[in-house]
DNA sequence: GCTGGACGCTACCGATCGGTATCGTTGAGC
DNA sequence: GCTCAACGATACCGATCGGTAGCGTCCAGC
């Protein structure tokens, strides 16, 4: 495609506003951060920060897709220092994102996070959160697949809720609980979905009367 | 203690506002809602609103107190409605927040949702999110006791994981998936947790490399 | 050494934010 | 029928919101 320079070359500018950006919207959520404190804290003037930014919007969208790069680039990387061993793989996983819920300062899922804070479905920020979390279910599901289990879709949806959970728990658990717990509740859901049982075993617990 | 009238005697005023800013707040987020919106929508003046509610912060205390309320209201109705087998309670508990999840216009859990957008850990919001997780567990955690397995706190930290997993879905399960999903996963948690094994189990997929 | 794009600075826009002041109305209990 | 608390209506406050206009500076590439 041709050279419109609808943004301008790339000289570090961006990069400085989208860092700072990320860091205040994060720790305050979106809406208590106002463009004029990311101007302050970037160092890059507003007319600068607009050129390469058309709306906030538009920020929020890339500081998403920023967050969802970083974190797949060291997902995939706790992958590549594990043995072949999906199971082992799945563990390191969990480690990793154990330690990760449980460091000084974390303040949740950015993707959860800042959903939270717009209504319209459509909003850039919700299809992001979508696909990123549609992303985590597929990783999942191929790694359970390589584990002999009878229903790999149902436990890659089970692992995923319990990480979710994890992103929710908002400084609840020390580092060594984080880990064991996630290690421990995947064991669990591993084990019991390589057993071949009845699948009608919820059924009988079903339906009681509608509330609310 | 006298009566000083801080606050005006109950005629349905505050209880209308409370009715449209919970509505508004859930809908859209704290931050989204203006105060005049509220006042729009609750048909209540802005002057009288304020008698009531002395800050935003206080009307979004309100919110959550409510919603914690009526949360455990449901939960008691299921509780009591279920017969005494502390399995069969936990599934039909489990039944009732599979329907919630996956009921149209389900937004989340108000705790988590409000909670992300302020930063400060002793903001309101904040507070009562952290009391009210932590009654999800006090609550798992005495009818897990009830049923024979080894680890009964740690199998209830998992319970709440997977619950807080499935209010952040953002509608992804159907009705019939997320009560079954919930139900097995439970399933399975708590028959590991009955199983008499090496409690070391997870140790040997510790810690890797450090990351970030 | 001139040119053009990237950037900074200041000043500004209308809209909305949370919250308040003033005053008039209404209605139940004594 | 008087009182007093509760409520409504309007108008306003300073601050901040996201975003823009205008203009000067700086510097790499020809």
């Amino acid at each position: 495609m041709s050279r419109k320079a609808a943004t301008p070359a790339d000289t570090g500018t961006a990069d400085k506003v989208l860092a700072a950006a990320s860091r205040l919207f994060y720790v305050n959520g979106i809406r208590a951060v106002g463009m004029d404190r990311i101007v302050a804290e970037s160092g890059v003037a507003k007319t600068s920060l607009y050129r390469h930014f058309d709306t906030k919007d538009a920020l929020v969208a890339a500081f998403l897709e920023r967050e969802d790069r970083e974190f797949w680039q060291q997902w995939d990387g706790v992958v590549a220092a594990a043995p072949a061993d999906p199971k082992v793989r799945l563990m390191r996983i969990l480690d990793w994102i154990g330690k990760r819920v449980s460091r000084e300062g974390y303040r949740g899922c950015p993707q959860i996070n800042v959903a939270a804070e717009f209504a319209d479905p459509e909003h850039p920020a919700r299809r992001i959160r979508r696909r990123h979390k549609a992303a985590m279910v597929e990783r999942l599901k191929s790694i359970v697949a390589q584990i002999k289990v009878s229903r790999p879709g149902e436990v890659a949806v089970q692992l995923a809720l319990l990480i979710d959970g994890a992103f929710t728990s908002d400084g609840r658990l020390s580092k060594a609980d984080a880990v064991r717990i996630l290690q421990n509740g995947a064991d669990a859901l591993l084990r019991d979905g390589s057993l071949k049982r009845n699948g009608s075993r919820a059924a009988k617990h079903g339906v009681g009367q509608e509330h609310r």
